[in-house]
DNA sequence: TAAAAATACTCCATAGGTATTTTAT
DNA sequence: ATAAAATACCTATGGAGTATTTTTA
């Protein structure tokens, strides 16, 4: 017993006649013969009196009828229910991110989400964690993906993943293949930062502050830009520094760089899925929400 | 889509896994994996999110899960009703004729319904009217098939069929090749009848009565305890006689007997169908009725 | 005799398998 | 390194056809 089966089924009873069905269903009269018998040997019973003028369903072909319709009709329900579901996955998205989630980890994601979803048009914004909460506040991005929690009670957040904020030294440094370092040996390395704003240095200020320290114990001989200038600048050996894994991956995975952590200090922190409390999300920003935490949610 | 897939994807969603699925339904991996992807051609679009640690829904897939699932329960419903049906159709049926219906048209029938339901134990008791509506009015009977209707109160009655009673000759008769004759040329004619208390006695009775004549003015020859009787002695050349085709339908196709009409002479009588008003009808019962009607009515 | 359904047969599309590769942890 | 899913490829069942026979009015 099957779909097809029923409907042809359904068509001889609708059209009481084999081949007035079979012209109906684009069959031969003899295939909707068969599968109508294939259906009286399943339910070893007749389900349609082959009276001399017309094709009638018999008590048990009546009581088959009404699931078969019913069936049929759900089978009907559900494609247009998935239709419309894709009908509704289309269009724009304006996703936000701040610097390591929107640099490192939302390319990968709205790429891999695009996949699934050809029609979309998404867009990324990468701006610091004030500018992306504004702008969800404001309308404007969807979907955030920040690396702080915000106080603001229009802002609905939760957590996504955490980043690992790690030393990072270069390949050819001697604590290359040391697992973890004391926060004394840290403080007379060369220490690149990056500028005062960046969400990765607020982070380990407060990191070292929990610590009763201040990035001002550190030797300091550079700062920098942007994460990507401070990589380089490791792997040119000007000196170590405190950095998102999620942003090194390559270079820790090539070996070009290695991670270690620093005893005592807790470098970890949440990314934090943001979006508006009141502001109802767009069946695709749902969707994208979801596909964010199914597939890095942990 | 099919039912055997959607079946096949519940699995999966279920035990969140293709090859824990596969084992479930007794198929290799790979054949799973076809159908999920049939499934997701046919939709065109991801229903499965192969996630690293589990097989999950998307959306759409939620949404055709649950319509899925509504439709192999429906499926299940039906085999299971179509299997109680078919518990209900067997036992015995007691069924009850007269002489006509019971020695020509009931055991044709009674054969090709117990073809339907080869189950079922019939029983056919012959009688004369009077003693069959007895029977169903006593219960001892619980579908009959009578030539005349009943005034009893406790009886329901319903056309079924005419039988048609015609003037019946052997084939060498002078009036062979003949239509119809004059009911004055029938008088002188040597005619066989039925004896006293036959039910087509009684109809040829009452049809020359509304004629104004009487069967004593017909010129009897013989006078035969059954239908056989007669036809075997109209066969012999013995005498003409008024007998129903159903009882010679075989002579007549054969070209042994032949029918002709007498002008002006109405010999229709109807068989009904015969059972209690108020005693409810066993599902066999119901069926073999619904049988004869739909067989025979018209 | 004509119309409808059943039967007989042939063919090919696909559901099923096994073996293997790819992917992700 | 392992486990799961995807891919590749082969086989055989059964769904489709046409031609024909059977049945019944």
């Amino acid at each position: 017993m099957n779909l097809w089966q029923l409907h042809i089924f359904c068509r001889v009873v609708e059209c009481k006649s084999f081949s007035k069905a079979a012209e109906a269903v684009h069959l031969s009269q003899p295939t909707v013969s068969s599968h109508i018998k294939d259906l009286e040997e399943h339910f070893k019973c007749l389900l349609i009196d082959r009276l001399s003028k017309e094709a009638a369903p018999t008590a048990a072909g009546r009581l088959l009828y009404g699931y078969a319709r019913r069936m049929l009709a759900l089978r009907a329900e559900a494609e247009t229910a998935l239709a419309q579901h894709q009908g509704k996955m289309q269009g724009s998205i304006v996703i936000g991110g701040s610097t390591i989630p929107g640099g490192y980890l939302l390319p990968r994601a709205i790429g891999k989400f695009k996949l699934r979803y050809p029609q979309i048009r998404p867009a990324l914004i990468v701006a610091d964690t004030q500018r992306i909460i504004a702008g969800v506040v404001e309308g404007t991005i969807e979907v955030g993906v920040v690396g702080a929690e915000s106080r603001d009670k229009r802002i609905l957040q939760e957590h996504l993943i955490a980043d690992q904020l790690r030393l990072i030294v270069p390949v050819n440094h001697p604590w290359s293949g040391v697992k973890a370092v004391l926060l004394e040996q840290l403080l007379s390395e060369p220490f690149i930062v990056r500028e005062r704003g960046s969400g990765t240095l607020k982070s380990i200020q407060e990191s070292l502050g929990r610590q009763g320290r201040s990035i001002e114990e550190l030797n300091i001989v550079a700062e920098m830009g942007s994460t990507e200038a401070v990589r380089q600048a490791i792997r040119d050996g000007i000196g170590v520094s405190i950095l998102s894994t999620l942003a090194v991956s390559e270079d820790l995975e090539s070996g070009a760089l290695k991670a270690l952590s620093i005893e005592g200090l807790n470098l970890t922190r949440g990314l934090y899925i943001t979006r508006h409390r009141q502001r109802s999300l767009s069946p695709l920003a749902a969707a994208f929400e979801e596909f964010l935490k199914k597939n890095l949610q942990r």
